[in-house]
DNA sequence: ACCACTAAACTAGCGGTGTAAGTTTTGTTG
DNA sequence: CAACAAAACTTACACCGCTAGTTTAGTGGT
C-alpha cells in the first residue's frame, strides 16, 4: 500500500503523536516502531520525514520549549522578567515531564531553545547587566529550572518508610512528605528561585549601584 | 569454560569497569555486552551478579553519590557546609559526566544518595531550620547542582557562530564563550550558588530573627 | 495526453540490545 | 564421596534504530 492518495505522514502530525506517547508511556517506551503503529503505519516510513529518531525527539523538546514566556523581559524589570520566566520555564516542563530527561541534557540544534536564551540574555543586558554577568545568570536560572524539573528525592523514596527509616534517621519527617511530592517541589522551587532572585538583586545593587544603571532599556547611564 | 577456580567477576569489579567505560566511551555506548567484553566475559555471565542493567548503572551512579562530601555539617555554620557540599557535589558529577543523565532522571534506590540527603537535611535542621524548611533548601540545592552538571547551552552551540547570529543576534557574544564552556558553566554555577546562599541567609535571618536560633548544635532556643 | 520524476508508503533485513533459559564444570559442604 | 551452589558458558527471543530496495500515487513539462 505505497504512496497513498492523501499522505498519512506529516512532521506536525508525527511531532504530536510522539509528544502525547511519551507523555503517556514514557521515554524508555517510546520507539520508532511504537510511534509509527500509533500513527498507523510501518516503522521506517517515519524516515520519510525525520532522518532519525533523535530529530524527533529534538523537535518534541523544541515543541515544548516553544511554549515558555519570555515576554516579560519587553515590558518588565529584570527581576520580575527573571520571575516570569522561570515559572513559566517550570510550567513547560512539568506539563511534558518524561521529555524532560532528554530535554536538559540535549545540545541539539532547537530553535525555540535559542530564541528562549536570547530573549533573556538581550533583556538582561539591555536592563544594565554586564554580557558575562548575563550569560551566567540564565545560564544559573537554567540549571535551576530544569534540574527542579529531573526529579526530587521525594519521587525516588520507596513506598515503605520503615525500611529506610532505621539507616537514615532523619529522613522519617521527610519520606513522609513523598506523599506531597508535588508540593515539595514546587515549594522548593519557589524557595530557591526566590532566593536566586534576591541573591541576584543585591549582587546588582552591589556591581552597578543603586541608583540603577539603564532601568527599562530607557535613559541611558 | 564454565566456572573458572577464581572468580573473574565481583559486584566491585563489574562497577569499576563499567564507570571506566561510561567515562571513556559515553553512555549510550555502554552496554552489558560491551562491559562484558571488557571484563574478558560473555554477556550473560554479568547476570550472575547483577539482575538488571539498571542495577548496574544504579551501583556506579552511588560510587559517583558517595564521594560527595558532606562533613561540613557536622564542623562548620549551616551556610559554609552548604556551600562546601554543593561544590562537592558538583566536582562528584563533572568528574564522571556521562552517567549523570542516569543519575538525574533516576530514583533508584541508591544508599549514597540518601545518605547525603539525609546528612544534609539534619545538619539544616540542627542549625535551626524549620523542617519543612530544611527539606526545600536541601531540594532547591540539589535541583541547582544537578542542573548545572547535566548541560549547558554553551555545550550546545554549534561550530560555525553565523550560522545563528543573524536570527539571534544578541548571542553574538554568549556564542563565542562557548570556547570556554567549562569556565562558563563554572560561572555561572559560582554566581547562582553565590546568590542562592546569599537569598537563604537573608530568609534565615528574617524567619528565624537576626539573633539566630540554634547555631551549631549546641544551647538550645 | 503522455512521460519522466518525485514522494511516500511498503517489505526485507542487518547488526545490535537486554535478558531468559538451560548447560556444564568447578568449588564447597554434609 | 555425594549433593549442592556458584559462576561461567551457549542458545535464543523479542525488540531496537536504521538501510536498502520496491511499488505506486501524484505532479510538472512538453
Amino acid at each position: 500500500m505505497p504512496r497513498p492518495r492523501q499522505p498519512r505522514l506529516t512532521r506536525q502530525l508525527i511531532v504530536e503523536t510522539a509528544t502525547a506517547l511519551i507523555d503517556a508511556e514514557g521515554l524508555p517506551a517510546f520507539s520508532t516502531r511504537r510511534l509509527a503503529a500509533a500513527l498507523g503505519v510501518q516503522g521506517p516510513s517515519l524516515y520519510n520525514h525525520f532522518a532519525t529518531k533523535d530529530e524527533i525527539l529534538d523537535a518534541v523538546a523544541d515543541g515544548v520549549t516553544g511554549a515558555v514566556d519570555t515576554s516579560g523581559f519587553a515590558s518588565r524589570d529584570w527581576a520580575a522578567a527573571l520571575r516570569g520566566w522561570a515559572w513559566s520555564y517550570r510550567r513547560a516542563l512539568t506539563a511534558h515531564p518524561n521529555i524532560v530527561p532528554y530535554l536538559a541534557q540535549g545540545p541539539g540544534r532547537r530553535p525555540a531553545a535559542l530564541a528562549m536564551a536570547d530573549a533573556v540574555y538581550g533583556g538582561l543586558v539591555r536592563a544594565g547587566w554586564p554580557p558575562a554577568r548575563a550569560t551566567h545568570i540564565g545560564a544559573a536560572l537554567r540549571y535551576f529550572v530544569a534540574g527542579s524539573a529531573l526529579g526530587s528525592f521525594a519521587r525516588g523514596f520507596v513506598e515503605d518508610p520503615e525500611l529506610y527509616a532505621a539507616h537514615y534517621p532523619h529522613l522519617r519527617q521527610a519520606h513522609r512528605l513523598a506523599e506531597h511530592q508535588q508540593s515539595v517541589d514546587e515549594g522548593a522551587f519557589a524557595l530557591g528561585l526566590d532566593a536566586l532572585l534576591h541573591g541576584l538583586a543585591a549582587e546588582y545593587d552591589r556591581a552597578l549601584g543603586p541608583l540603577g544603571a539603564v532601568e527599562s532599556g530607557q535613559s541611558s547611564g
